[in-house]
DNA sequence: TATTGTTATACTCTATAACTATA
DNA sequence: TATAGTTATAGAGTATAACAATA
């Protein structure tokens, strides 16, 4: 309205030149259009639709804390305990890890990788280090650990607070 | 197997001390379990199953960008053109946005926010605030601007390899 | 009584493909 | 011929609630 000279009724769609806004001091605006990104680059990479997303995950965090529990790993993806059934379900079909009934709690699976899921886990993981290569290159060694410190310190609030 | 003396066959999951294993150079593991916790706490504060995702996000670009195509908003929040269709019917039924044939280029859309919209989205941007207010106490100034300044440089990545 | 895991189910979100109207 | 938007549709992904076994 107090807009002087601005022509700019119609922005250009091909320059890209678009602002944020109201946005632009919104932390899950940002990391939302990363994490799509992400994901789907991910997807397209291990091009598999047996393989289910979180299963690379899932995986990971079983291989690094044998005998897990999955009530314990529902809460480490951040996914409802049914939907992590359907997880593992997909991981012992594809033989990459194993349900075994925990000694101390006999309601408790302790789920453990299998030697096939190493192998897994391996291209798995090359699969994503090479999905985040150009990230990694564009940043220099002190700007990636200082961008993990800071998720990480994000991610600690976003459970610290009960609110 | 070759391990000393670590009793931890089954790990406690009630410590909470889960090791990320391989999970621990992934950005993308990092980043979904913050988008995943901000995004649910997002839909419980609105509490309105009218205001679908993305809605907001959609109505601070319109409004930020007056004259706005759909095709610029769909590259812009990352969703298909046909998702996009939908997000505007909400918001048009809402009355907070609306279409107005562009004098340019009579396919498209020129999106404008209303009087209404304006409204809303002050109330939704107070949400988002209130809803991210933990990270912004927990970090410092400098921290807030580092990690925008590292995510947008991470975002731009995303789009400058065509790989 | 509370918790672990399971099943069945329904719902939300998103993309794909085919269509139209403009260019 | 190519692009903007629309429609119809199918599919993926996730949660909810009720249940069984165990604590």
């Amino acid at each position: 309205m107090a807009k002087a000279d601005g022509p700019a009724q119609e922005p250009d769609p091909d320059t890209g030149e678009i602002d944020l806004g109201v946005l632009k001091d919104v932390i899950g605006f940002r990391i939302r259009r990363i994490q799509n990104h992400l994901s789907r680059a991910f997807a397209e990479r291990i091009d598999r639709k047996d393989v289910r997303p979180g299963v690379f995950s899932a995986l990971a965090l079983i291989s690094a804390n044998p005998g897990l529990s999955q009530t314990a790993l529902s809460r480490e993806v951040g996914f409802d305990k049914a939907t992590v059934v359907a997880m593992l379900d997909s991981l012992e079909r594809l033989g990459w890890a194993e349900r075994r009934r925990s000694k101390h709690d006999r309601r408790r699976s302790a789920l453990h990788i299998t030697a096939d899921g190493k192998k897994a886990l391996k291209g798995l993981r090359a699969t994503a280090v090479a999905n985040e290569a150009a990230i990694h290159a564009a940043l220099t060694e002190d700007e990636q650990a200082r961008l993990f410190e800071l998720l990480d310190k994000v991610y600690a609030v976003c459970f610290a607070d009960p609110e």
